[in-house]
DNA sequence: CCGCTGATTCGGCAACCGTCAATATAGACG
DNA sequence: CGTCTATATTGACGGTTGCCGAATCAGCGG
C-alpha cells in the first residue's frame, strides 16, 4: 500500500475498487466472471493458454477430463461467447486460444494494487 | 502488503496461461469467479470496495439496487462465503469491506501476461 | 459415392441460482 | 419489558446451468 496515487492513465479499466461499476460494465464483466465460475471451464482455458504455440484442438485437451465430448464443447462454446477465447477450423481439427486483452481487461478490473505494482508505466496495448 | 494464502507448493501466482490448472486451484478459483460472475453481486462489491473508508453497511449501498433486501443479503453472503469480503456487526448496523489479497490473488492468475510483459523483471526469474 | 473421425447441436433431466414475501434475530431505546 | 430499526434466515417459485446420449455437421480418404 505504498504509493496508489497514481493518476487514472486508463478509464477504460477503472478498477473497480476506485468507483462503483455502472450497471452496463458490470453486465459486461459479470458475463465474462460467470464464465469463469466453473472449475471445468477454468481448467479448458488453462489447457489452451499454456498449451504449445497457445492453441488446441478440442481433441487434445478433451483427454484431460472425464466428461462427455459435447460437454466440453459446451464449455468451449461459454467460453468463446464470453469473449474469452476464439477459435478456427483447419482441416477436420478446430484449434483454440484465448483471447489476452479479455483476460487482461479482468486482470485490471480487479488488480489495480497488484498491476499499479508490477507495471505502473504502461500496459501492452491491445 | 500481507502474504497470499494460496497453496504452499504453489508458485504464489502461476498464471493459467503458463501452465495448466490443478483441479483443486481450479476448483478454488472457480467459487471465487462465480461470485463475481453476477452483475449485482460486482457491483456491490465495487460499491462497498469505492466507499469512503473502505466499508460500507448494507443500509447504505442497498440503496442502490432495485432489489429486496434480503436478496441484498444474500448476495453478500455469497461474495462473503466466496472470501471476497468480511464483516462485522458495530451496534445496529453490519459494515463489510473487501479482501484485498482475494481481488489481488485473482488478478495475478489472470494478469500475468501483461505483468509479466512490462515487469518481468519483477518475478526475481532474472 | 460411402464410410470414418472430429466437433457441434439438440432434447431432456436433475441440480442449482436469483428473487421475493414472510419470518427470525440482534441491538438500541424507552 | 416492548417496540423499533437493521440485517439475516427460511421457504418457495421460475429460470438457468451442467451433464449426457443421440443426432447432425464438416472434412478426409477410399
Amino acid at each position: 500500500m505504498s504509493n496508489q496515487q497514481v493518476e487514472p492513465d486508463a478509464p477504460c479499466c477503472s478498477p473497480l475498487v476506485r468507483e462503483p461499476l455502472t450497471e452496463d460494465w458490470a453486465g459486461d464483466l459479470a458475463r465474462m466472471f460467470k464464465a469463469l465460475g466453473d472449475p471445468v471451464r477454468l481448467r479448458l482455458l488453462s489447457l489452451v493458454a499454456s498449451h504449445e504455440g497457445g492453441e488446441a484442438c478440442v481433441c487434445d485437451i478433451s483427454e484431460s477430463f472425464d466428461l462427455s465430448q459435447p460437454t466440453i464443447s459446451h464449455h468451449l462454446k461459454v467460453l468463446r461467447s464470453a469473449g474469452l477465447l476464439d477459435c478456427q477450423r483447419r482441416g477436420t481439427w478446430v484449434y483454440y486460444w484465448v483471447i489476452p486483452a479479455a483476460l487482461q481487461q479482468l486482470s485490471a478490473v480487479l488488480g489495480e494494487p497488484a498491476a499499479a505494482l508490477a507495471a505502473p508505466s504502461e500496459v501492452a496495448t491491445a
